[in-house]
DNA sequence: GACCACGGCCAC
DNA sequence: AAACGTGGCCGTGGTC
């Protein structure tokens, strides 16, 4: 490995945001990292992983590009279609991938009511899903615009990119870069393109993820971590009831709502374990009462009833959140329990606005960055254990989406690599609770 | 041609 | 207005 590499990541870990004052020599910042306690995070895991992520690159995924080919040709057909019927609802024609003429076009020209629409700070009125959403009953053009948005996502930055990158590739396979050094809480990112981001969710972005697909007489293979993200704020924040909650296997979101609303676990409905599923991630970023009103639809009353609710049920993560932001006023910088850390020159802001947004990236990177931490270790134990029984040629590591490792594997092999993997990424790292992994096998990627 | 801010939106 | 953390990419509208 390079030291230029090696400086990159020590520079990174010593102050993601503000690197003017640190040496530029590797000697030197090596001393740091040992004085700042860095030194399990950069020796046991960041520069275990460069070779990894070098491979993965390498390697890249398979992707077939008739099945690309096939939906950006459905794609643009929809996308005309619909383009001409706004235009002719419109009166006119115009740049539909353009905001402000669309905005326009809605609130001027067609003079859809704006009550309840928020304004950009240009000054136009918003036009985004959510908004247009609101207001789709006040205009039929509304759904289709909606519909030409999601449809010109699916070509303009997926379908179309990933089949020019198919095709430039000899073996149809695409090699996105794992970027180590670029994020502040520790997880890593991916670009050109980025392959952390493809669609799941709908039915378009479904074809989209058929198109990853394992090489002949390979199946690709999924294992992802299950919550970890609230299996490590348990932990950290040692909450007894969200422990025993993990340790008894119970359906978390399940348990919240029955804390919650005051009812036995099996009374929860539907409706309100999703809305407790909304409160757990929300507790993660942070959320207020504001945030959890427009993500719930309850008034913003009864979403702070809720929070508060929440955080006297869960008082240990209440406390810990205390605690995090406590240290972050005192000393400047938070920290994961492997001591990754991450300054936040803003927390004593005379700016309320500003030092409560550092307050959530406090109390957020603890965990994002511990769980970033886990699936790095993982990778890095998955690697050696496949060195060692001698199967680099059979499994090989393609993707890591922050909570998720997908590999290509001889179908003869799928099953035991499944079972070889997990138990590695199960152990990589021991919290309170138990790490759970979910797998699956399949032939593209919409399948696992 | 490169870069930028912005609005927008995909993922975890 | 913004409101919930971490990212990357798209097109527009504009500058250099």
């Amino acid at each position: 490995m390079t030291d230029l590499k090696k400086i990159e990541i020590a520079k990174w870990l010593l102050d993601a945001e503000n690197q003017q004052n640190l040496p530029d020599d590797l000697e030197s910042l090596e001393k740091k990292i040992t004085e700042e306690g860095l030194d399990k995070v950069y020796r046991e895991i960041e520069l275990p992983l460069v070779p990894i992520l070098d491979s993965m690159h390498e390697l890249g995924i398979k992707v077939d590009a008739k099945i690309l080919e096939k939906v950006a040709k459905e794609l643009n057909k929809e996308i005309a279609t619909l383009e001409e019927q706004i235009h002719k609802a419109a009166g006119l024609p115009f740049n539909l991938n353009s905001p402000k003429q669309l905005s326009e076009v809605l609130f001027e020209k067609l003079k859809i009511d704006t009550k309840g629409v928020p304004k950009r700070k240009t000054g136009a009125f918003s036009t985004d899903a959510e908004t247009l959403d609101k207001i789709k009953d006040r205009n039929p053009v509304v759904a289709s615009i909606l519909k030409y948005r999601e449809l010109y996502k699916m070509k303009s930055t997926y379908a179309e990119p990933l089949l020019e990158l198919a095709k430039a590739d000899k073996e149809s396979r695409i090699h996105t870069t794992f970027l180590q050094t670029i994020t502040s809480t520790g997880r890593l990112s991916s670009k050109d393109p980025n392959l952390q981001n493809i669609p799941v969710l709908s039915d378009w972005g479904k074809r989209v993820r058929e198109a990853f697909v394992a090489e002949k007489g390979h199946s690709l293979l999924s294992l992802d971590y299950s919550q970890i993200e609230l299996r490590v704020l348990a932990s950290v924040a040692n909450d007894e009831k969200m422990i025993e909650a993990f340790r008894q296997g119970e359906d978390i979101h399940r348990l919240t709502a029955s804390q919650v609303f005051n009812i036995p676990l099996k009374e929860v409905t539907k409706e309100q374990r999703q809305m407790a599923k909304t409160l757990n991630f929300g507790v993660i970023y942070g959320m207020g009462a504001d945030g959890l009103a427009r993500a719930s639809g309850m008034s913003r009353e009864e979403s702070a009833k809720f929070i508060a609710e929440y955080f006297a049920d869960f008082a240990d993560i209440k406390r810990w959140q205390e605690k995090t932001i406590n240290k972050a006023r005192q000393t400047g910088y938070v920290e994961t329990l492997n001591g990754r850390k991450r300054w936040l020159p803003n927390i004593m802001a005379g700016n309320r606005r500003f030092a409560a947004e550092s307050e959530r990236m406090a109390t957020n990177m603890p965990i994002q960055g511990l769980a970033a931490d886990i699936i790095k270790l993982a990778m890095i134990r998955v690697a050696e254990m496949l060195k060692k029984k001698k199967l680099e040629d059979k499994v090989k590591m393609l993707l890591t989406i922050h909570d998720e490792l997908i590999f290509e594997v001889t179908d003869d092999l799928a099953k035991e690599a499944e079972e070889l993997i997990r138990p590695e990424m199960e152990k990589a790292y021991e919290l309170i609770v138990p790490l759970k992994v979910d797998s699956a096998i399949g032939k593209n990627w919409s399948e696992i």
